[in-house]
DNA sequence: TTGCGTGCAAAGGTTTTGCATGGCA
DNA sequence: TGCCATGCAAAACCTTTGCACGCAA
């Protein structure tokens, strides 16, 4: 489990009070005012997303890496969707998204993994916005 | 669109006669045997990847941008079922999918976006190797 | 002939790693 | 005390860009 020290204290601390919000390092170093190395957050990020508690997102848009601080330890069993459009992330607890699950592992032979894998998609509110304006 | 070249005709040929494996730059440039620069590469990719002739999968895993051909339009119809193990995408083309996406749009307010979704997990080969070996 | 595509090398940015030092248990 | 974590700098890596040349139309 590793040692807990004031850096990685720090940047859990600063995480989880913005739940919504996800940082790339630099932001993260930035914005939280912590005076800690950036090989030090990658490495502590890199620890906090194999434990569960902080999910990376990827992207594709050039920009590094995002990660973003995970609400309880229910994450194995719901899936995230992201909105394209606000970034913003919905914890969606469903059972027709297990059922789904259970499905495509025993009729397609594939075990998925809910922690790594993101929907994304546009939520109402976006989507509302964009029919009126 | 753009001149037809013989590289990108001989990228674009190589991948669609591959379009269950996807590749990095590196690999698709070592695999194809083509003698083409990477700057090409990643240029005449980004074309493909904009006119919907190539997908590209972000990951996460470090080892770069992976790009695989995109046979038909239909991928707006079904997910992609990428193995976190060795990296090949299943095109998977399924009711209860469809079924979950109809529901999570109903139910939670929130439109799918198939082709910029990828779901991640252990493929059945892999899985297999892994409790064998 | 015109202009896009190509290739090389350099630049840019992100992430990882080596090593000595500092801190937790 | 023993080991892990940290910080700095260097390295590794992937991707983009500038520029001169080549090729498609």
């Amino acid at each position: 489990m590793g040692y807990s020290t004031k850096q990685r204290a720090g940047i859990l601390d600063y995480m989880s009070s913005h739940p919504d919000s996800c940082f790339t390092v630099r932001e993260l170093i930035a914005e939280s005012g912590l005076s800690v190395g950036e090989a030090t957050v990658y490495r502590a990020l890199a620890r906090f997303v194999e434990e569960g508690k902080v999910k990376k997102y990827v992207s594709g848009a050039g920009a590094g890496a995002m990660y973003q601080y995970v609400e309880g330890e229910s994450c194995e069993s719901h899936f995230h969707l992201r909105c394209l459009s606000c970034g913003r992330v919905f914890h969606t607890e469903c059972h027709v998204i297990g059922e789904m699950v259970e499905h495509i592992e025993k009729e397609h032979g594939f075990r998925v993994d809910a922690v790594h894998t993101t929907i994304y998609g546009i939520c109402g509110e976006c989507e509302a916005k964009k029919e009126n304006g």
